[in-house]
DNA sequence: AAAGTCTTGACACAACTTAGACAGTAGGCT
DNA sequence: AGCCTACTGTCTAAGTTGTGTCAAGACTTT
């Protein structure tokens, strides 16, 4: 799904890098990269992704690394300066979204892809960057806007790894939170997981009435709902009837329902813990269960 | 159905593109595009679909692609069958999304980016998809949970397109939406139209309190703040000092400021309509106007 | 008749190419 | 210190390519 169609000019490419036509031949020559398409006339196209490979390697060289290393760490895709743990890129995240830099924070990403695997990315980096914001606003350290903007762009990070792995061949489930709830990051990484792991997930944003869930999960052939639930709502307030017809198998994480499982089971539905991994797991067994019925 | 008749005399192109006869008629040369109709004397006539397919390739220009592989491009994602319309994709994807079958609402949209440029598919396919599943929803054709899903689905698409055209060097913008306000897509949209424009813009997503605006604006430099407002909301119960001290220039767009206008401007802002391409314009004299100050 | 458009050939200039040379820096060795 | 070497970024020079504009003479449209 990349853009490796070579359609910038030299001149394009030292504007953008800052890096100046001279010196990108020189490491043509020199180190053998970038190697861009050529016109028909023999003129330099760099493409996308080249761009870039050259701000990263140009990162690295404004932290002291040198430039022939720099080219060779890029080229083997590996950081020779051992891989930077995910608490540290969650911190450098943190830093970058604070300071609204996405283009900063595109790249830390990036690199997290390229270090640790998509559950660990999603988990240790981006949802510890969330909380830790979430903390800061809490404490007064960090503004609505700040906590705005943050929120914002990794949600869209996060639907955008949604919508990439496409539908699966598995049961179909529902996503959505608990009527009320406001934050939608905890469904959309269950939505995410459970995709993840082979299910067909139909993700309906945050806030759904309860009464709707029931006719689309009717509609689409859902055979469980998974509602997200991190506000501390009074469980209690909720219909009973309505979570119980639902669907064969209903199911709640999130952080809210930590200090009272009793209650979701009392609502006729099952409490699945806090952390994504746990409930793809703690699912199939539910699944199996309702389907032998 | 189709727009490809020709109708344009190469001064009217010239006009509306703003690229002169003798280039289009040397592209033509070079490149064997555009190939417009001839009139029985030899005329060129090109069609609406010229103009659009101008537009593009000189959106690509601008955005530092080599002419000659701009114009490549254009050609390369052409070579598909026959080109729907807009409008049929949009009921196409409406129906997809109805039926929760993102696997066909996603080949929808690539087919829309191939066929179409991104400004007509953001505008003719997806608000207007959006729009008819809002319609259907005040009609009782659609369920709650229904418009949830498409509106979830189409909202990440719109922030995977912002994401992934990164960072300008033009002047800095905070989009969000008036405080209160629950619907996001507008000001998504305002923000990738601004985007494309050349600006810096930094997306809050919705709602973001007023005071926390202004300190991020501050912190981020922004030099305008646009604020979406779709939702029928009492404007006059927004505090007046606090929209003024903002920043040098304040913007709302959206449906709901449209039935006064005035209102807007007692609060010290102004009023843009509630088409982004018409936001776009507008905006470039109040950004000069209030930079001469 | 005036204004606009056609084709073809030509031109100017910016941008690009290659190959080689050069100067500054950093580190190791005598 | 002094010297050597490797590395790095910049520069020069001569030739090529890409791109926009123009001119001349014939034809079309209004």
């Amino acid at each position: 799904m990349r853009n490796d169609l070579g359609v910038y000019t030299i001149a394009e490419v030292e504007e953008r890098t800052g890096l100046s036509s001279a010196l990108l031949r020189q490491w043509e020559r020199r180190y053998g990269f970038p190697r861009p398409e050529r016109s028909p006339g023999g003129h330099r196209l760099y493409s996308e992704t080249d761009l870039e490979a050259l701000a990263q390697i140009k990162h690295w060289i404004a932290g002291g690394v040198a430039p022939a290393q720099a080219v060779k760490r890029y080229l083997e895709g590996l950081t020779q300066e051992g891989p930077r743990p995910p608490e540290t890129l969650a911190l450098e995240l943190e830093e970058a979204l604070l300071r609204a830099d996405s283009e900063t924070a595109e790249r830390i990403l990036s690199e997290a892809y390229r270090l640790h695997p998509l559950e660990t990315v999603v988990i240790e980096v981006i949802s510890s960057c969330l909380r830790q914001i979430g903390d800061g606003w809490h404490l007064d350290r960090v503004t609505t806007a700040q906590e705005h903007f943050a929120s914002t762009y990794l949600r869209g990070t996060l639907q955008g790894l949604f919508n990439l792995m496409g539908g699966s061949l598995g049961p179909t489930l529902l996503v959505s939170t608990l009527p009320g709830e406001l934050h939608e990051i905890g469904s959309l990484i269950a939505a995410l997981f459970l995709r993840r792991a082979g299910y067909t997930v139909h993700y309906l944003g945050p806030n759904t009435p309860l009464a709707d869930l029931r006719s689309f999960a009717e509609r689409t052939g859902a055979r469980a709902i998974v509602l997200s639930a991190i506000q501390p709502i009074s469980l209690e307030s909720l219909p009973r009837l309505a979570l119980l017809g639902l669907a064969p198998v209903v199911v709640v994480g999130g952080r809210a329902a930590a200090d009272d499982p009793d209650a979701i089971k009392r609502l006729g539905a099952h409490y699945l813990g806090n952390d994504p991994r746990e409930l793809v797991e703690k699912l199939m067994p539910l699944m199996q269960e309702a389907g032998l019925r």
